[in-house]
This record gives C-alpha cells, structure tokens and sequence, in this order.
DNA sequence: GTCTATAGGCAGATAGAC
DNA sequence: GTCTATCTGCCTATAGAC
C-alpha cells in the first residue's frame, strides 16, 4: 500500500510538473512515466486514463493552495494576509518566467475544451477567488469585496502572463510592489 | 495569383479561428484545411509546416491589432482613446468567456515552448505595450507611463482569463467598467 | 501488483500523378 | 498549382506473462 502510493504520487507530482513546463496536451503519458520512473505500462494501474491523470494533478495542486491558505490564515492582520499572498508570487517569478502560472496555464488550457476537467480547474480558481473575497469583507468592503477580489485575481494572472510572454521576472515584482502598496489604499 | 492567396489566406483564417477555440497543438493540419476547404495534401504547397502556419497566423493577428490601432489612433483625447481600447474587449466578451483573449492564449501555449515562435508572439503583445506605454507618456505620465501600460495590460489579460474560467462573460464588462474609471483617476 | 510488448489510430510530412 | 495516396513515427490504451 505505501508503494502504491509512492508511485501513484510520483505519477501526479512528475505530471504536474510536466503540465506547467509543457503543457498538458503536448504531454505525453511516456513523458510522466519517464520521469515519475515508472514503466508506461503501469501507468494504466493507477490512472484509468490521461484525462484521469488530469484530474489528479489538479485535486494535487487544489492540496498545496490549501496549505498556502492554512498558512496564510495565521497571519492576525488581514492587510497583511493579502499582501503577503502577493508578495508570494515574487517567489516563484523565476519560474513564471518560463513557464507562467501553473493553475493560470490550466485554466487556460483546459478552459476551451470545456467539460468536467475545465469545471474542476474552474472550481480550484474559484477557491481562491472565494478566499480573497473573505478578505475583503474581514476589511469592512461589504459589497465591493468581490469586485476587489477580482480585480486582485486578475492582476495577479494577467502579470504572471506578462512575465511568462516577456520571459521577465521583474514584471511579476514590480506589480507585486504596485499591489502591496494598492491593498492598503483600497 | 489571386487563387494562391485566395487559399493561402483561407488557411490562415481557419487555423487563427481554430487555434484560439482549441488552442494550437491540439488542432491538426486536418482541421484547418476542412475548415479552409483546401485538400489536406495541398496545405505544404503554401505552407513548409505546421509551424511556419502558426507564424502565419501571428502575423495575421498583427495585421488585426494594426488595424485596431490605427482605427484608435483617429480619436483626439488619449484619455477616450485607452478607454475605448477597453471598452472594445467588451465587443467580444462572449467570444472570451468560451475561448479566452487569442493572443493570450497564443503567448500563454507558445511561450513556454521558447524559441522562434513565442519570440513572434511575444513581439506582438509588445506592440501592444508600447501602444499603450505611449498614450500614458501623451497623457504626461513620464516615468510612470511604462509601469501603467503593464498594469493595464495585465488587467486586461488577467480578466480574459477569469472570464474563460467562469465562463461568465460579465466579469470582462465589469472590469471594462473599472478600468474606464480608473483610467481618469490614475 | 508489476511490467513487456504491442495493438490501433492518428499526427505531420512527402511522393508523385495530373 | 492541385490533389490523392501513403509513409513514418508517436500517442493512448490494452493484453497478458510474471
């Protein structure tokens, strides 16, 4: 049972990975196989389908936003809560750099097709999205909360695709300095 | 001659349309050319590969944008002119929420492939900076005028993405709404 | 549970008749 | 210039030995 986990999470972790650098369409099952080290063959032990494969990665992306957010709701002052999810970004700007945001690039992707793998990516965002909007309430915006909860998102989306498109990570910086300092003039 | 173009630019459009429905590597040399009406085989005799199709179709996207531009660029106040070029992503709000903004799809897919391809798209959505960069520095904004075009930019980008996400086309006009506004307090 | 071998299909690209 | 037929290779998925 503990090995059967390690592989299936090797499969998801090597997935993600490969989803965010690549794309999910021009990844290939030989490709997570390969990577998570794992025979081809085998990969059809744990994952029915690539399109299962999918849904798994997003439900492990779901996982690590939660533990950003259980983090984040430790801090007292939600001023503070929210920019410190900003300036979170700047962390991976490197990365963002090369291949944009992971869940912005799913999104994006698997947008178009529609159906149930878009609805579960969709509901992810939509996580974020609710929990920004708390915040806003927690700041007394009462009904504009969830208008500034879309205005933050977007920002944050738009410039992780700005950073990826210019392959610069000081946009993502720079409009992070721009947030931190719009949050407290909100 | 007029038939080579004839063919060739039915070929464009359709990969364009197709490209930005279902994104570029899922769409098939097949697809554009029964879209197009042009035999499959037929599609080298215009075309040396699929790549060389997708730089078509960036340079026919510039052509749009160009278009774009120089229909702005009639109107007097530049206040009026970025607001129209915010309110003009309004015109196809529907069109976003089911495929996204196309050249942001183009540069969120093509950029983390790198190379010759995402350099062409990459250029395009610096025409549209520098556009925009411009108007700033004509409103007087010197030094800051850069940093706002990134701003509007990515609020732009970031909300076609949301919109695709949600499937709700209302998030596009609501931001349009706020960035009208946010364009005569900046 | 694990892995090899491979089926079956479709992709990009080419050859060559007309 | 135009189009049919097809090559070659890779992709998802399965069969079945161990």
């Amino acid at each position: 049972m503990a090995r059967r986990n390690d592989k299936r999470s090797r499969l998801v972790t090597a997935a993600d990975k490969l989803f965010h650098e690549q794309g999910v369409s021009t990844t290939t099952l030989a490709n997570i196989a390969q990577l998570a080290d794992v025979p081809l063959g085998n990969v059809y032990y744990y994952f029915k389908s690539k399109e299962s494969i999918v849904l798994a990665v997003i439900d492990y992306r779901r996982k690590l936003i939660q533990a950003q957010f259980d983090e984040l709701n430790g801090i007292d002052s939600t001023l503070v809560r929210l920019q410190t999810l900003v300036r979170q970004t700047t962390a991976h700007s490197e990365q963002t750099a090369n291949f944009g945001d992971a869940l912005g690039s799913l999104c994006q992707e698997l947008g178009k097709q529609g159906g149930q793998i878009a609805a579960a990516a969709a509901d992810l965002m939509q996580e974020i999205m609710n929990w920004c909007e708390k915040q806003f309430v927690s700041l007394g915006k009462g009904e504009k909360a969830k208008q500034l909860a879309m205005i933050l998102l977007s920002s944050l989306q738009g410039i992780s695709l700005l950073t990826l498109t210019f392959k610069n990570a000081t946009y993502t910086n720079q409009q992070a300095d721009y947030l931190v300092n719009w949050l407290e003039t909100v």
